[in-house]
DNA sequence: CGGCATTGTGCAAACGTTTGCGCAGATTAG
DNA sequence: CTAATCTGCGCAAACGTTTGCACAATGCCG
């Protein structure tokens, strides 16, 4: 079947019979070409299993039809369930998604987007990353390469999709609070980040409003290696009075939450409330199941490729949007009324 | 500091006062320049911020330094973290990872090829997918396309790399029979992937050493949906004698598992043994924690970088390789001897 | 000081497309 | 029947690079 070297529109225009402007009309049904040839070059074409180069297409056309999408880490199972959903929606558009890792890394996100650049891709999404800068995604989108962000700060005249982070932080800390907790320690993702600082804002929000003091001595933000997070949490045991209940606000923080928990032997939900945000297998399936803030990745990502389409759409690709994607609170039974364990 | 249209290399030479063609070489120390030109010419470039572009690159270098990868699904989180790993060492070495999620279907399949052939991707990494076709692989590899195949069977004179799936299962297996079980029923991916496939014979293997027969009605293989196989291990819980053990041999299909078991009141290990594949937060925190046979995501994502840029370097581009990723068995306490659970 | 190798540079082709322009022939209007 | 319009096609430029080739200038050797 295939030859060796590759076929060319040159070669199509060949064995049409035509010059080379008019077999690209005929194949892209685009100016004045007859139905007589356009049947004839396309028939050519086929036999011959010729596919238009599209390199020499961006070159010509200035666009390359590929957006670039940069996370912190594509192995955290809820970008890669968000880069799915985009890249499926944005397929559909006749683009291709190319993704990197920023590993939270500034100076990578920056060399990671001169590289795309130099690859000209269309538009970029940026995930969140350490020390976001709202002016360089502005200096990006005026120098022509639309933006859109995912949980990240924005400048003016950008597009931009939030996760309701923070008012889902805010409603299960309003949740414990109900059922009488007032410590309440928190394991959160870096401050550094968006969804971090927003989930915190609303655990503080949650508890201003019963007049309760935000004690930093129960908040921990940094790293999200199990190890680490399983440090901070016998750290947080240590503390007396003791807290009644653990929220864990990052994707990855549960596990080293409850091993921590587990290995010094309290008990879920009679020593202490456990809640977490994104739903996983282990939440579900943890004896007992824990009580999640969740929301849907795939809404995250199509809603993202959406608004990167509505950017690359010359007709409406001016005015810039902003999506935010609502939490969902799922009550598994993990929270009860405080224990008394170490009371004072 | 950035104007409004993007500089060439035109701009450069012309800001250097040399021409377009010294300039490149200059740029690329390529050539006869002399150091003095190649200053000028650096120092221009860099004042205005030239960056090459790579598009116009790839046109005339008839490379893109891009490799594409095509998985089932990308939110799988081993394939994540093996797209991951893969992608970190490609860029070391220049090159841009651009993937695809094939659903586990040939006709998408088929077209993501034929999308990446036509972005004249330098390369490209397929995973395990429905109906594999080895002909098609050797087809791309003859016409001009390096392939290397992951979890995947190949044809001769192609790379490959493959998870160690066939010994892992026959140790898990063993682990099994050595305890004294020998009713085991097993939950398996698609025998249409080669992953499932070696699971299974490994399986039978290990059965078939020990002169126990291999029961089909112990077996089901098939998608890896939650509901699905929650549904087959019902079923699979109502043969009697009862299964005394559930291998559970898909990456995804340890939560299906366990809920089963959990609803029908099935203890685990007093009950009954269980098994995975693949690590996972749930299988190390589940009370028991499961044992599990793993392996090295990273070591598989570099690897199979590594392979391609093998087959991609000119000097040892030839010969094709072959690498096996060694499995290993975690022993957590999940499997006990048989219990007597509806013996008869 | 003449010939010759060496060095640095410019010119132009090439990579594979798309598209504006011009032209010949056909069609229509007056 | 002539003039105007329209139709289909070829030519060539352009997109931004790299690189073979030619050529002038320089340095070296005899």
């Amino acid at each position: 079947m295939s030859n060796g070297s590759r076929k060319t529109i040159k070669d199509v225009a060949a064995a049409a019979g035509v010059s080379v402007g008019t077999a690209s009309r005929a194949l892209n049904r685009r100016g004045r070409v007859s139905e007589a040839t356009v049947a004839r070059v396309t028939s050519a074409a086929k036999k011959m299993g010729y596919q238009p180069d599209a390199i020499a297409q961006s070159l010509r056309l200035k666009s390359t039809m590929v957006v670039g999408m940069l996370v912190t880490d594509l192995s955290n199972p809820f970008f890669a369930g968000v880069i799915r959903a985009a890249e499926r929606r944005l397929q559909q558009a006749g683009y291709a998604l190319l993704v990197g890792n920023t590993d939270n890394d500034r100076a990578k996100e920056r060399n990671l987007i001169d590289l795309f650049r130099r690859r000209r891709v269309d538009g970029l999404i940026l995930g969140p990353c350490e020390a976001e800068d709202t002016d360089m995604m502005g200096q990006l989108d005026a120098g022509d390469l639309p933006v859109v962000g995912y949980d990240r700060d924005l400048g003016d005249g950008q597009s931009g999709l939030h996760v309701a982070h923070r008012k889902g932080a805010y409603e299960a800390t309003r949740h414990l609070l109900n059922l009488g907790h007032e410590r309440i320690a928190l394991l959160s993702s870096s401050t550094r980040l968006s969804p971090g600082r927003e989930r915190i804002a609303g655990y503080r929000q949650a508890l201003e409003e019963r007049g309760l003091p935000y004690r930093e001595d129960l908040v921990r933000a940094h790293q999200s290696s199990m190890e680490f997070v399983t440090s901070e949490a016998y750290s947080l045991m240590s503390i007396r009075p003791a807290p009644t209940a653990f929220v864990s606000l990052g994707t990855r923080m549960l596990a080293g939450t409850l091993e921590g928990l587990r290995d010094n032997g309290w008990r879920v939900p009679e020593d202490v409330s456990v809640l977490t945000v994104g739903d996983t297998d282990l939440a579900r399936l943890y004896a007992p199941p824990i009580s999640t803030v969740t929301w849907d990745m795939t809404s995250v990502g199509e809603n993202l490729a959406e608004l990167m389409l509505r950017r690359l759409d010359p007709e409406t690709g001016g005015e810039p949007r902003r999506i935010v994607i609502p939490t969902k609170l799922i009550d598994r039974g993990s929270c009860a009324r405080p224990g008394h364990l170490f009371d004072d």
